[in-house]
DNA sequence: CTGTTAGCGCGTTCAG
DNA sequence: CTGAACGCGCTAACAG
């Protein structure tokens, strides 16, 4: 398989240009005869051709390329975001760098630098401490950057986020329709922006029924872990002497540690427990119980994102550099 | 922030081939002088620089980089895996490309051919056909290339598989130890390589204990998906006149589907249906039953392949050139 | 210790 | 319709 446009040009006879117009498509505008567009397409078409980016980026100051970092594929969330963005790359013949900071702002820091080192076009962050920017903004380059799930507010950059108050507000006011009980929140990590708004609604919905939201609230300010899911769900049985009747998660993640504890302190998940969730898995139609969650829209987030990322190269001038996207989410109901 | 070596030579005063040493830390080998070197580290450490990599790969034609192809982020043995492959190239400054093939074969020759026209020096794929093959030996590039999770056999190419057979073979075992009822086994798509041999696991255990495996074996010759998993549910219901007492699913896509279908089509699930599947998931810890699971082990697949990977960059002549590595994998218990 | 040079493959521009 | 020439930023080798 010959690897420069030099080669063909030299085994068919032609010249490198005449080629070049060839295979970018340009035969018609400077016309090239039929026959001769003809030889060099076959050609091609038998030996191949693979055009060597490396030597266009560095012609072109630009990668076809888009980064994305995350704080854990391992997340659902995050792969679905991912497999989407992916999906409008392609159609755009960019190639999506994906690199995961696991949570950790040190290895966030490294995979911006990393990519943006690599030249990326674009590069849309789901970060997991309010400053990175800081390394962003030395790198003037013009290159458009979004931030995503996560909205630190003094962010530069445009954002996209889920509308997790409303899914905290309509999924609380579902909850306290279905039970009389009382409806505990176990909040893993009350840093995070997206989980601040979720207890937001949380409390309000509360509110709207006279109850003060406050006081079911269990936060510990734990990380959001299985582990800390754990650590409030037993702290939150000690206290009443029992499993509660009905509890929310700001996570999967806190969603099974509070499980995890049921199960090992009280030996068996009762299945009139209401449960509600943030973020959603199809493992939960498995439970006995009621369940609420509320999932995001992974697709409608992509979109917004790539939009975001390519409109600026697409030469739009985007007046709304810095503004923020809300994208709703989906409440769904199991057993109820 | 300058860009170029150049730009930092003419700010200093200095040579570009002394900015150059000192970045490179040859600065030493060279007898660059403590002061020459510091002023210009000082100016890097004011300024900033960053390396343009694509006229580094130009030259060296070398890009850094490794691809890894997979059918699906969404699921999570692949997620987790990409994980840790992440981690390893990060170790030795490589990054990580990751396309997904979705399954479809079309969209996999696509991600390879992308791949190899990036330039990438090694590329592991989880292949979903058995033809990938003739696009790969076209790009006679001295590619390094790795094959995992699936081992369709006549592959050129050094592979990296979990022990399905072994799986398959201690999971029915420990099954048939803890019931007496008779044990189905719901399997996805009969054509995966790796499904293969977890069958061929679960028969030998069959007749081990003296049972034809065959005759337990729901196979609808369909896909590796939750719909598969209902339709052989559906089929196994309405043969036994109810749900079974024991099942086993190749995957957790078909244990998903199962489950849904016993839900669907009894109310509910009871609690003394032994379960087994294949791959593992903390969810399954919520479900009453006794759980069998098998968890691949994908840190150490991941080490593997990355060890085969830059085996050949590192220069080790590699005579096993096609062997087959397995990995072992673990039997989960779960309420037993 | 420092400077010079060539060229990786591509895109562009200009001169036939 | 075709050819030639330049330069993107970096590396390597060699010449001081």
């Amino acid at each position: 398989m010959p690897k420069t446009v030099d080669e063909i040009a030299r085994a068919t006879g032609f010249s490198i240009t005449t080629v070049r117009f060839v295979i970018n498509g340009q035969s018609e505008k400077h016309r090239i005869g039929a026959s001769t567009r003809k030889l060099i397409e076959d050609y091609i078409a038998i030996h191949g051709y693979s055009l060597n980016h490396a030597a266009r980026s560095l012609k072109l100051n630009r990668s076809d390329t888009i980064g994305l970092v995350v704080p854990d594929l391992a997340n659902a969330f995050f792969a679905r975001l991912m497999a989407a963005l992916e999906t409008h790359c392609r159609k755009r013949n960019l190639l999506l760098l994906t690199v995961s900071s696991h949570e950790d702002s040190e290895l966030e820091n490294r995979a911006v630098t990393t990519l943006l080192a690599r030249g990326v076009d674009g590069l849309a962050i789901a970060p997991c401490q309010a400053t990175t920017l800081s390394q962003l903004i030395k790198s003037r380059a013009r290159k458009a950057i979004v931030m995503f799930d996560r909205d630190y507010g003094h962010s530069l950059f445009p954002t996209v986020v889920s509308d997790n108050f409303q899914g905290g507000l309509e999924m609380t006011r579902r909850m306290l329709r279905e039970t009389d009980a009382a409806c505990y929140f176990l909040c893993g990590d009350s840093t995070l922006p997206s989980i601040q708004e979720r207890v937001r609604g949380f409390s309000m919905a509360c509110e709207e029924k006279g109850l003060r939201g406050g006081d079911h609230l269990i936060r510990l300010d734990a990380e959001n872990s299985t582990v800390a899911g754990r650590k409030m769900m037993h702290a939150l049985i000690d206290a009443l002497q029992g499993p509660p009747g009905a509890f929310m998660c700001s996570s999967l993640l806190v969603l099974e540690g509070a499980l995890q504890q049921i199960k090992a302190q009280i030996g068996r998940i009762d299945r009139d427990i209401l449960i509600a969730t943030f973020d959603d898995h199809t493992m939960l139609d498995f439970l006995p119980n009621r369940v609420l969650s509320i999932r995001q829209n992974e697709a409608a987030l992509a979109s917004r994102v790539f939009e975001r990322l390519v409109e600026p190269v697409s030469g739009g001038k985007n007046a709304s550099a810095s503004s923020t996207d809300v994208v709703p989410v989906e409440l769904i109901c199991r057993n109820l």
